[in-house]
Formats: C-alpha cells, sequence, structure tokens
DNA sequence: CGATAAATTTACACCGACTGTAAGTTTACG
DNA sequence: CGTAAACTTACAGTCGGTGTAAATTTATCG
C-alpha cells in the first residue's frame, strides 16, 4: 500500500494531472470566447462541448455549472482575502487591506492579454457580458457572497471572535461592498475611451471614495445634498 | 374606447379580480405548506399544481419562477425601505431607519398565525426551508441585492446623488449587511428553546451590536482579541 | 513488455424548470 | 344573449444538470 514513489512529493508531475489541467484549461478558455462572442445566454453547454470535441458530460466532470465556466478565479480571490485579512496583515485596517487586494485584482484584469483584442477591450466585454446575462449576474452575487464569507472568516479569526458574531459579518458585508463599487466603476470605465490608465485611476478613485465612507462609518454619510 | 366605467377609480372590485387574488393566494399558501412539510427541492411545480388542482402553466402565469412562490414579500419589503430611508425619515440616519425597518419586519414574521403551529415554530421551520435549499439561498441573495438597489436610491435621491455613486452604494451595501446579520440571528435564536420573547431581545441585540459598527466605521474594528 | 487495476470519457436515458402555441373555457359588457 | 377579451389548459419542446454502465486511456507492477 506504501511505495515510495520517486520524486512524488510536492509537484502534480503525471501524464494525466498535465493532460487534466490542459483539458480543463482548454474547456474554460473555448467557453468564454463563445460566450464572449455570442452572449452565456446564447451559447448551450452541449456548444461547449462540440467546440472542444468532448462530451457534454465531460465538461460537468471539470466544472460544477454553466456559470463556473465564466467565474474561474474564485479560489484564488478567496485566497487573497484570506491573506489580506488574516494573520499576516497585521499592520493594515480591513479597509486597507481590501482595497489593496482589489488593486491586485484589478491589475491582473488587465493584465491578462489573451488574443488579439487589447486588454481593455477584454476587460470591457467580459464586464458586458455578466452584465447581460441574468444568471451570470446571479452566480456573481454568490460569489461575492462567499468571498464575503471568507472575509468573515479571516475576520474573525485575527480578532478571536465567532464569525457568525454580528460584528465580523457586518465588516464582511461592508468590505465586500467596496469590491462591489470597485466593479461597477469598472464597468463604467470599461465602456469610456479614455484609455485604460485614466480608467484605472477613476476606479480607484471610486473604489477610495467608498472605502472612507465604509472605514469612517455611515453616521458621516451625506443626508441631503448641503450636508458635507 | 373611453367608457365612463362607474365605480372603477381605484378598488379593483370586479369577479375577475377578485378570483386572480384568491388563486394567486391559494397557489402561494399551498406551495409554501408543501415546501415546509417536505423541502423546497423535494417539491416539483407539477407538484403544486396538482394540489391546488390547476394546471402547471397556470403556476408560471402568476409567478415568474418557483422561487418567487416563496419570496412574495420582496415588493412589501422595498416600499418599507423607500419609505423608511426617502424624503419621510429625515430625522433619522440611514441605519436607525434600516434598523427600524427591520424590527417591523421580524414583528411581521412572528405575527402571521397559521394552522395550528405555533409562529414560533412557523419562523424556525421557514428559516430552515431557505437554509436547506441551495436554491432559494441564491434567491434570498438575489432579494438582497434588490433590496439595496432600492436603498441606494432612495438614499441618493434624498442626497442629490446619483444611485450608481460611490457612497450611496457603500452605504446600501452596509446598510442590507445589518439585514443579514438580523436574519442570522433570528435564524439562531428560533431554533433554540428560549421562547418567542427572548429571541426577540437577542435578535435586536445582535442587530444593533451590526448597526453600531456600521455607523461608527469599521476603523473602530477590533483587529485583535485584546483591541476594545 | 504485457497484464491488470484505476481513473476518465462517453453514450444514453432521464429529471425538472421553464417557455411557446393554439385551442378551449370563463368573464365582461353592450 | 352574443361577442370580445381574459384566462386556463394540454402539449410539445428546450435546456441545464445527473446517474449509470460500458468503453477507453493511463498508471503500475511483475
Amino acid at each position: 500500500m506504501v511505495e515510495h514513489a520517486p520524486a512524488k512529493a510536492s509537484g502534480p508531475t503525471g501524464l494525466r494531472e498535465r493532460k487534466k489541467r490542459e483539458t480543463r484549461q482548454h474547456i474554460s478558455n473555448t467557453a468564454t470566447a463563445l460566450f464572449l462572442e455570442h452572449g452565456f445566454d446564447q451559447v448551450r453547454v452541449a456548444d461547449v462541448a462540440a467546440a472542444c470535441d468532448v462530451s457534454e458530460k465531460t465538461v460537468y466532470n471539470y466544472f460544477a455549472n454553466k456559470e463556473s465556466l465564466v467565474f474561474d478565479r474564485e479560489p484564488a480571490m478567496a485566497a487573497l482575502i484570506r491573506e489580506a485579512l488574516g494573520p499576516d496583515g497585521v499592520g493594515k485596517t480591513p479597509v486597507e487591506a481590501i482595497v489593496e487586494v482589489i488593486g491586485k485584482e484589478i491589475e491582473l484584469l488587465f493584465a491578462q492579454r489573451e488574443g488579439d483584442d487589447s486588454d481593455f477591450q477584454r476587460v470591457s466585454r467580459f464586464l458586458d457580458m455578466i452584465e447581460e446575462s441574468p444568471s451570470l449576474r446571479t452566480a456573481q452575487r454568490d460569489l461575492m457572497d462567499h468571498l464575503a464569507q471568507v472575509a468573515a472568516s479571516a475576520m474573525a479569526h485575527r480578532a478571536g471572535l465567532d464569525p457568525l458574531d454580528p460584528e465580523p459579518q457586518a465588516a464582511a458585508s461592508a468590505l465586500i461592498g467596496i469590491w462591489s463599487v470597485s466593479m461597477r466603476a469598472l464597468r463604467r470605465e470599461a465602456s469610456n475611451a479614455d484609455g485604460p490608465s485614466g480608467a484605472r485611476a477613476a476606479v480607484l478613485a471610486d473604489t477610495r471614495r467608498a472605502a472612507r465612507l465604509i472605514g469612517a462609518g455611515l453616521a458621516s454619510f451625506a443626508t441631503t445634498a448641503r450636508d458635507q
């Protein structure tokens, strides 16, 4: 039962493992391309399978549902949040930490270049695609909610509280709200033709405005136009 | 084209209208009862239709999807929020306003007595039903998100801002986060056997803790157990 | 190298939510 | 009472998703 299996320590280096990773990536890429071109709801899973020369069941062997063909970065984002809000980021407030994570994620969105489109156009079309599909919007909400739970756990663990206590839960909701603001700004700016650098600055500005309010508390929210 | 139609002004008082309201209510009640008894995912829409002596298509004529058979109070809740955060509630901060709305909604949950179960048991089973069904949990998130947009619009309108601006959006997320905390507390307390009055107090206590943090700002969040 | 065991893929049959459509039934109204 | 509009129904069909058992592929060991 116990083999000594030379060099099996950490790197998953079998032919089987490699093929699996490649197949998964191939399906995900093909699917995203099809979705970007024709819209999420206009492409059937059967179409994706056909385009990959693979059976429909195989698609479902790799991905839990149609939506996760699109939202593939959830585990990575959760890890970023755990890292930023966990024991490592002791020096920073939760708001500062989440703003940094958001910044990283935005950079990454712009960085993944693929095909001959500019990064900017790709991001814009990706966000439009989500916006235009009710099921993708719902999936995004599910994702955000999961990230909120991760954030609550991280903060609670660091502060020695129960993750289900009111404070970590409320704090996590507010933090993820900042993220939503950033995504909204990104969508708006990606449609504008101000170019990537201007867009990045504008998104960051909106993010900071949201962060400031959440950090300082809603008591500071202006209830009338005259308030400041 | 223009008839003078006596007494048609406001009250929809036709036989047709009355029957429609009755049918809709009958379907909703029957469905909820079936869901409470067997679980949301264990009951097919066809089962609901059969139990109502109605065709499956009729169910879908009245309700957009299976989930809205359960979440029927969304419009009323949205109206409450608009009222509380809109021009009427000028004297209160958004946090105070939402806490009041939550209080009302909790009262209402306990008040609707039906069948021979105590209100308490009914609420408990209703929340369990939601918790146990992934699709109902997702629908609840969609509902919460919609309420957040309503809250953002109301606050923005009152303050003379754009609803899509960072401040109203971030504020709305945080406010709805308080609501989520209350729901969580309600679910927890409803399972305890402390009785309705104790439960109500406990839920209110958690709500206030969340509201306090959101109102004062996350800068006041304790990052370690020693902080206070 | 070849046989055997394990993991994957595939075809296939199936479920359940949901949507058109066209025909039948009920209500409104003159 | 008869006609028009609203509503319900049966029915056929689409699509996402799942279970199963038979191929097919890969890993492992003698």
